[in-house]
RNA sequence: GCGGACGUGAUGGAAUUGGUAGACAUACCGGACUUAAAAUCCGGAGGCGUUAGCCGUGCGGGUUCGAGUCCCGCCGUCCGCACCA
């Protein structure tokens, strides 16, 4: 008997067809089931899918198909993260409208999508740049405006000067404008802001509910808020000629118990006073030139070598009036933490003991070890930062000497406290979101600027503000800036002439609240609250880990701003998180550099060289696909090529999901094989005929095919639960190893082995159906079921099958496994040891040595310790 | 610079969370089938050693009857840093 291949194509077209004809995926509307709500991060809709779309949809879609089968009302819908950067560019340089550009994307995308099998309810799909969408994000700013959670204010944005226009960190290169090539500078301008520090505290609590988010997403999420305990206080100024300046200078400081080391102080270069002082220090003004040459990213500015420039004030210390700290401006002091002033004390800071040595300022350790010499005790290139317990003291600090730390700066904080020069305050290093952009693309801001009224929010009547699209980008800078009509409008409140608030929000506005959205998608409110409560807060959410911070802390204070304004009822948006891995592959280059597709890399002699020209290759390291490497493989292809199923499969395999995962062609042609082989499985099964009646008994081969395959049922459920795919598909591997090996070639099986293939295969193909859907309603049908595999219940495993009644227990001597003892699960401590002992490897290793102890774990191990 | 993670055969990884290291897969080797190849099926396989055994989870120490797993110190690779999404 030959068997047709299993050709994909086709088969795939028609299951999704029967699947839509069923409309089988739509949320169900009875409330008889517990709902469940799957969620991958929506997609910004770039052009096409790429590997890493189908790694993260597939697994919401495993999990999603799962939980169906397990009963539940599964909310697994699907939308578009649409407004953005991308979409502006293409019109720049391609001369394509952004909407047209992205609703074609959308189009392209969803038709991809949609060819990878994924039960997803399109019913609910919307695009963020959709007005319909819009309209609501902006109503709620207008709640938040009145709610006080909605600030405007100055600050600093990266200013191209060639361009005329406001950079993103990302097109900051070096210091200078990605197009342009101008060195950017920095540039103060008006925003709004989103009040997030108000919540500072209730974020970083929350996160201890958070027990099924990953633990290291909640780590980052707490160092990104930073919460500090220090004293805020400030220093008498002098100038160089010892006269008094006015006002002082206030400093932020987690380490006061080290004011005794202070041996300067410094400013950030925005800071007022250096400000001020730059109108008549040339110095000074050309260092405030270069740090704002660096950017506003964090990164740059504290990668860049530390360096300041005296201001010609001097700090004079709270405790030592004779002692006189120059005051610098230095590029490692951020205007944005704390009071943008800082003491420096060199021996326990190692920023500020770099600082002090290239300015040859002293280091005075303050902090000793409590077991050594004060005398003795220095700091050399690296600052002591001990500074817990018992095991270090204050030294060369006056009243606080021999104090701990703790003690010290409470000493610290009480004196400063009595004499009003200070107080104790809790810093976050959070600050508030910044949401104004200087770009087209994006949602307005609805607010209009008045002469008389000030800043008034558009009248919720007149909602939405939609975007004009008469607008051209054959110039850099704000289209809606320049646009003749569109900002100019009546002030809602007086009448008078007055102007639209030209810029447009921050795209992770739109992706804050888009989750809720899916709950009630055609809702005349942001959110009906009767479809949240059912379904928020996303049961699992699933994305990449860089999302780990901003957007998902944004969600999470959108969530609690929400609530405020009577728009959601709980605070966590996301109830568990998976963060997955990235998807790899392969680079090659030539000696030149030039990157080389992996598709033309062949060895030849054991060395690579191109396909074509011979030219020897470089194999570099597996990287994330990018265009720029050529290391991409483009999903559609592979779907063409294998079938949806089949790159699903492999997306699964293997690797665990949350680590990266390497596109090799021998892996995906791993993944075809095993459809094929399944494929053979089935047909020689549904060969033994139709089914009878399940044996009275079943022989021993039976039986322990049943025992793998109802073990592997249980332990892939308990894999999809948890996400662990790569074991669940392990699991299917061994029970289609079993089924195989039970399989005689020639002779007919007896009746029961018969059932129990049977059994095996149907079990088999409803495990792999979360990861293969389409394969599987095709096999589902040839064993003979009428009902899509899809609306088919999970199946349950018989408990008593995974019962042994003899066990193998691993037999060590001092922790070295020397045997092994075959015996009664239930077996007595007692008889355990004794049989142990009387193993020949035991024996042996013993050597007649007396034995001391034996360990028993019961149904794990034996040591003999001797 | 600051913050976070990861490191196990040739390769991706598994290890019941402190209890037999290497499940499962890929690559490889051998055999069957074939004129041949592909496909398929069967078998092998961490390293050294004939067996007994010794060594082995990035490196160095420690805790424990027992460590891939816990602790301390190194080394290496990757991710985030507030206007990319």
């Amino acid at each position: 008997m030959s068997i047709e291949r299993y050709n994909a194509g086709p088969v795939e077209t028609r299951w999704q067809a029967a699947w839509n004809e069923r409309d089988a995926f739509a949320t169900p509307d009875d409330n008889s089931r517990p709902p469940y709500y799957v969620l991958e991060m929506f997609p910004y809709p770039s052009g096409n899918i790429h590997m890493g779309h189908v790694r993260n949809y597939t697994m919401g879609d495993v999990l999603a198909r799962y939980k169906r089968a397990k009963g539940f009302a599964v909310l697994h819908p699907m939308g578009w993260d649409a407004f953005g950067m991308p979409a502006e560019n293409a019109a720049m340089d391609r001369g394509v409208h952004p909407a047209k550009w992205t609703y074609a994307n959308i189009d392209t995308m969803r038709r991809q999508l949609k060819a990878m099998g994924l039960s997803l309810d399109w019913s609910r799909e919307f695009a963020t740049c959709d007005p319909s969408y819009y309209r609501h994000e902006q109503e709620m700013f207008i709640d938040f405006m009145a709610a006080g959670l909605v600030d405007r204010r100055v600050s600093m944005v990266n200013w191209d000067p060639v361009d005329h226009t406001v950079l993103a960190n990302e097109q900051v290169i070096d210091g200078k404008g990605w197009r342009s090539g101008a060195p950017v500078e920095k540039r103060e301008l008006a925003q709004w802001f989103m009040r997030i520090t108000d919540y500072a505290q209730d974020l970083l609590d929350a996160l201890d509910t958070l027990e099924n988010w990953p633990e290291k997403v909640r780590l980052m999420q707490r160092n990104w808020i930073g919460r500090s305990e220090g004293m805020r206080f400030t220093f008498d100024l002098v100038d160089d000629k010892g006269r008094a300046v006015e006002d002082g200078l206030t400093v932020y400081t987690t380490r006061h118990d080290t004011i005794f080391g202070a041996s300067f102080c410094a400013i950030a270069a925005d800071h007022p006073l250096a400000r001020q002082l730059a109108d008549t220090n040339p110095a000074l003004a050309k260092f405030r030139r270069e740090v704002a040459a660096l950017g506003t990213s964090e990164e740059a500015i504290e990668r860049a070598e530390k360096h300041g420039v005296p201001t010609g004030l001097y700090a004079i210390h709270p405790f030592r009036p004779d002692v006189r700290l120059p005051v610098y401006a230095a590029n490692f002091v951020l205007m944005g933490y704390g009071e943008g002033a800082i003491f420096g004390c060199p021996a326990h800071d190692q920023r500020d003991l770099d600082f002090a040595r290239k300015y040859g300022l002293s280091v005075t350790p303050v902090v000793a070890p409590a077991n050594v010499d004060p005398s003795g005790f220095s700091v050399g290139d690296e600052a002591y930062l001990e500074k817990d317990g018992t095991a270090v003291r204050m030294i060369n600090s006056d009243f606080l000497d021999s104090l701990s730390v703790e003690e010290a700066k409470d000493e610290i904080a009480r004196r400063m406290e009595a004499s009003g020069i200070g107080e104790r305050r809790v810093n976050f290093r959070l600050r508030d979101w910044g949401v104004s952009r200087q770009r087209y693309w994006g949602c307005p801001i609805p607010v209009i600027h008045c002469q008389t009224c000030g800043a008034v929010p558009v009248p919720k009547q007149d909602l939405p503000v939609t975007l004009p699209d008469d607008v051209t980008f054959d110039q850099p800078g704000n289209p809606l800036d320049r646009h003749p009509t569109w900002k100019h409008v009546d002030c809602p409140s007086c009448g008078a002439k007055a102007l639209r608030e030209t810029d447009t929000f921050d795209t992770f506005i739109d992706s804050s609240w888009y989750f809720a959205r899916f709950c009630s998608p055609h809702a005349d409110t942001p959110v009906d609250l009767a479809a949240a409560d059912r379904f928020l807060p996303v049961d699992q959410y699933i994305g990449g880990i860089e999302h780990a911070i901003l957007h998902l802390l944004y969600s999470r204070f959108f969530m609690r701003a929400m609530k405020k304004t009577g728009h959601a009822n709980i605070d966590e948006p996301f109830a568990s998180l998976f963060t997955q891995g990235m998807v790899i592959h392969e680079t090659f280059r030539k000696k030149s550099g030039e990157w080389v597709e992996p598709g033309y890399a062949v060895q030849r002699d054991g060395e690579w060289v191109h396909k074509d020209s011979g030219e020897a290759l470089t194999l570099g390291p597996a990287e994330k696909m990018s265009k720029s490497k050529k290391n991409v493989v483009d999903p559609e292809a592979i779907i063409a090529q294998y079938g949806a199923d089949t790159a699903r499969w492999f997306m699964l395999s293997d690797t665990p999901p949350e680590r990266d995962i390497e596109w090799t062609e021998s892996g995906i042609d791993g993944a075809w094989r095993f459809v094929q082989r399944l494929w053979r499985l089935v047909h020689q099964v549904t060969g033994f005929g139709a089914g009878d009646e399940k044996p009275a008994a079943f022989g021993q081969e039976a039986t322990e095919l049943r025992r793998v395959v109802h073990k592997a049922l249980r332990n892939v459920g308990e894999d999809i639960e948890k996400l662990r795919f790569n074991r669940a598909i392990a699991h299917i591997y061994e029970s289609a190893n079993a089924l195989s090996a039970a399989l005689p070639d020639k002779v007919a099986p007896a009746p029961d082995l018969i059932w129990a293939a049977r059994e095996a295969t149907a079990m088999i193909i409803q495990m792999a159906a979360p990861m293969m859907p389409h394969f599987a309603e095709e096999c589902w049908r040839l064993l003979g079921n009428e009902e899509l595999v899809a609306f088919t219940a999970w199946p349950d495993y018989d408990q008593a099958l995974l019962v042994e009644d003899t066990i193998l227990l691993p037999v060590q001597v001092n922790g070295k496994k020397r045997d092994e003892l075959v015996i009664a699960r239930d077996a007595a401590t007692g008889e355990i040891e004794k049989a142990a002992l009387a193993l020949d490897g035991v024996v042996r290793a013993l050597a007649g040595s007396p034995v001391r102890k034996v360990i028993v774990v019961p149904g794990r191990i034996v040591n003999v310790v001797a």
